[in-house]
DNA sequence: TCAGGGTCTGACCGATCGGTCAGGACGTGG
DNA sequence: CCACGTCCTGACCGATCGGTCAGACCCTGA
């Protein structure tokens, strides 16, 4: 192969990411990436510690503005709390649609692993501040619905454009949550 | 073992169900499901011809309640249309979220398999008749985000009583599906 | 008593998984 | 010229996967 520029690492990176949006993280395996990028696979785990790891770096964007807008909810209430929480998950979902598409749905596989943990704490704040701190079962199970929804929606549309994509979720989001009582 | 009653084909369904449920079919092994029946997976395999058809034995109920509905809703047109989807669709996710839920959310996976093929094929359908027949992208996307969110709710509440789940489930649903123009 | 069929099992198979390791190729600075 | 660090590789590892197979066990009917 003789690469002059060792630029490997960042596309072994964008394999990696191409490869887990068609057949999912579990469904890829080391092998698959290193033939999209034409090396051997233990080239890929000279560049990444381990699979996991790898898929860690991908994710690494996403989380950090994750935990941003965990931290910006907190400084809210009522009303204001929903309608600041379903813009910003809805921003941060069509944003990020490409990596939450290369999950594939593996969500509540991955985040049973310790690396991961917190994210279940933070989407269980999200349901909470969709549900405007109601425990009522039925604005909960609304909150879970538009959460999930609206990620799910955002791997689908993964090529719709943003402009297109953004108002429409806002709009069923906002038509979806029950105004806190 | 020396078990007198051949009742061994009902406990390896239901153990496989269980198992499912927890790790998912791809993250279920055939081992698992023989250690939790506490038989050899060589009998599994005596009762099954392979691991697929296993599944398929699993979600054959839900699979017909499913193709009756895309029958039913056939015959409706507009609202009437949107209002019987909705209606059927939540029904049948309550009846059968065990078995939503054993899938793990690897739908995207299974689907693939031509065994599901038409399965895509209905639930398309059922996205057109929450959309109204609309093919504004904003009301398809409404649909989608109805449609993944209820299923992904059911799983998440799966020890939810029917009674309980299914009205919040027609609220949200109603709420966040527009208006047919 | 014995033949036959249903039930079940341990041993085994090839394939694939994530991961390790010794070493080759190559550019660079002393 | 040589030593060293970076980049990369083929060969290999143990584990696990879904699936096969010959045969043991037991009940039943002739």
């Amino acid at each position: 192969m003789a690469r002059p520029a060792p630029e490997t690492h960042g596309e072994i990176l964008a394999a990696a990411a191409r490869r887990f949006g068609v057949t999912g993280y579990k469904g890829t395996s080391l092998q698959d990436i290193a033939r999209e990028v034409g090396c051997s696979k233990a080239t890929v785990l000279y560049h990444f510690a381990n699979k996991e790891a790898l898929l860690g770096e991908l994710m690494a964007p996403a989380i950090a503005v994750l935990e941003a807008l965990d931290e910006r909810i907190a400084g809210h209430t009522g009303a204001d709390l929903q309608r600041v929480a379903a813009d910003g998950f809805v921003d941060l979902a069509v944003r990020f649609r490409r990596e939450i598409a290369l999950l594939g749905g593996e969500f509540p596989d991955l985040l049973q692993q310790p690396a991961f943990a917190h994210i279940q704490q933070i989407s269980e704040r999200l349901i909470d501040a969709f549900a405007g701190h109601s425990d009522r079962p039925a604005a909960r199970i609304a909150a879970f619905v538009v959460l999930a929804g609206i990620a799910e929606a955002c791997a689908e549309f993964v090529d719709f454009p943003d402009e297109e994509l953004r108002p429409a979720l806002l709009a069923v989001a906002h038509r979806a949550l029950e105004p806190t009582t």
